[in-house]
DNA sequence: ATGAAAGCGCTAACAA
DNA sequence: TTGTTAGCGCTTTCAT
């Protein structure tokens, strides 16, 4: 068992002391600098056993001005979060590429307006040194929290308010999603296929804005029946296709802006005894194997590589935190990348 | 925007030149203490607004040795995390009780054994005032990591290794799944069943072993054909049926150790032609309602209440981190609570 | 290679 | 009611 003399937890000076040496020393070992003595500083390692010694963080970073921590901040209300397999992706992603670099990743929730002050000023509070935010909605005060505080920060997906709006912009990841959009219709158009209807995600989401811009990009004329908003929930999509069914009943093809949506979608056309692809033409987004390759037929969809866009949003973040404004050919280190999209055909198109 | 004259964040000693009071006078206004003028804290509320004040953290927990953060850690791929709906519940439940008490929930995963002395690095260094922690298998670090480094912990389940077996043992929250699943393999017995299997999860979990103990408690004799292990996904829960199905064809109930597992095992059933209840009764374990009540018959099944386990579980910990260890009456605060299970009978069994 | 000393930004006695 | 002072535990010059 460990030996902890006093109630309080053991400090750099206690190690020091029974190491016999200076707390400059301990801090050198602790830290893995390289000019200590072999000797000794083994000796400190003992002691540091012996104690149970564990460095505080407060102390460290209140000099460090570092926490190797950073935050990623979910808005999002639990539920559909724990459901969609869209995130499960992307934090794998990000996980991985932070824990490479030595960072401990805290995942934070924002599930209700209550939620932004105390998030606030945790964020702002030292507890992180930079964050990752999601799932931004055009309402979102997060954006404004983050640059009023110089809080390093990517986000993922593009932020509402237009590219490059304020100052230089805020660095972000998004995918190409109006040019995805926009190649899974086509897709549809060049199959034949005439009334071409869409489910949404909630537009108040760029992603789904944007999905529904590339629509519009190709169907100029579509007309606003063949548009349903869904929340790209499996449910959502289903009571949007069913939406859709009664009243479009010619419909012939319908792109569905997410995966889960379209597997609810599919569901719908089943039970209406509609043909999948003969009848209704089916596209979804994501390309989430789990789901695209599990349906019946299996789903058409436009594929995004979620992992690697957590990957490149860690990365993103880095390239902030460390102060490196500009690369050494002075080129300023790109804030805004935008990963492409590519329609993978299965079945059901 | 907010003035920054230099390039640094502002301390409190910036608010109070800038309000013209002392450092104290400032921090008083910052923490709410009410022996302030209102005129004062006027000044000096506009100053913080003025600067763009945020307190630093880092020197503030260094003094008061508190965070106001509170580590849930879950040990678990993510990947089953983000698609069983009980974690979702059991959040939601720590996550308001947390919140209500002013403390700011972080989430920390632990999906390799890599992780660990990330995290316990991380626990251990001052971050969180205590931590939640979850899914222990019997070879989890973690209870001895906590233990050892003296940070207030409770435990969702029994953590392995016996309750109590060192020193006054650990806080936990559990169900009482070994009465739980006597309950449902009680009611299968007086349903006339007289083949009745069970699929556990994972055995190396106690909640699993427990419920498996439950079933054997009532079945004394049951032969080892009748007890296939599952891993509490929905996949292995219909493997497993299969497996029993292939094992023991005059089967006549079964109890399935969740819902989400006997979901699983209805897909399975349905599949091979056995009627629920006539041929094969079906008992699960949870009450995930958004699952039980949706399942085709609605499943018949053992209900604790996770959410307010969550709660339980937050409670429990301010009790231990409010250095509280007995109440005023002498008497320890309980440490290890046990939560209550019902039967829910629908349609399966 | 090691130690002494200063100070990070804050809170908490204690004085006034 | 407000200000002064002394650290909290660590890293980091600067000496040695």
């Amino acid at each position: 068992m460990t030996e902890r003399p006093n109630g309080h937890r053991p400090t750099l000076e206690d190690v020091a002391r029974r190491a016999g040496v200076s707390k400059s020393t301990v801090s050198r070992v602790i830290n893995g600098e390289p000019k200590v003595r072999a000797a000794v500083a083994d000796r400190v390692r003992q002691a540091v056993a012996a104690l149970g010694y564990v460095p505080n963080q407060a102390a460290r970073s209140l000099v460090t001005r570092r926490s190797n921590a950073v935050a990623v901040v979910v808005t999002e209300p639990q539920n559909r979060l724990f459901v969609d397999p869209y995130f499960d992706c992307h934090l794998r992603g990000i996980r991985q590429e932070l824990v490479r670099r030595g960072a401990q990743p805290v995942l934070l929730f924002i599930e209700d307006p209550d939620d932004y002050p105390r998030v606030g000023t945790f964020l702002g509070g030292g507890h992180v040194d930079g964050a990752l935010l999601f799932s931004l909605r055009t309402d979102d005060p997060l954006p404004a929290m983050v640059a009023h505080m110089d809080l390093p920060a990517v986000f993922g997906g593009r932020p509402a308010g237009g590219s490059g709006h304020r100052g230089r912009g805020y660095a972000s990841v998004d995918a190409d999603n109006r040019g995805g959009a926009r190649e899974a219709v086509r897709h549809l158009v060049s199959l034949g296929r005439r009334r071409i209807g869409t489910i949404t995600g909630p537009l108040d989401q760029t992603s789904a804005a944007d999905r529904l811009d590339g629509y519009r990009d190709v169907l100029l004329d579509a007309p606003a029946e063949l548009v349903a908003e869904g929340d790209f929930t499996l449910r959502g999509g289903a009571d949007a296709m069913a939406a859709l069914l009664d009243r479009c009943p010619d419909l012939d093809a319908v792109f569905v802006a997410s995966d889960l949506m379209a597997s609810g979608a599919l569901r719908v056309l089943r039970e209406r005894g509609r043909r999948v692809p003969e009848d209704v033409a089916v596209v979804g987004f994501d390309d989430l194997v789990a789901i695209a390759e599990a349906t019946e037929p299996p789903l058409t969809t436009v594929r995004q590589d979620i992992e690697d866009m957590g990957r490149l949003m860690a990365r993103l973040l880095f390239e902030r935190a460390s102060d490196e404004p500009a690369s050494r050919d002075g080129r300023p280190a790109p804030s805004s990348v935008v990963t492409p999209t590519r329609l993978v055909v299965r079945a059901s198109a």
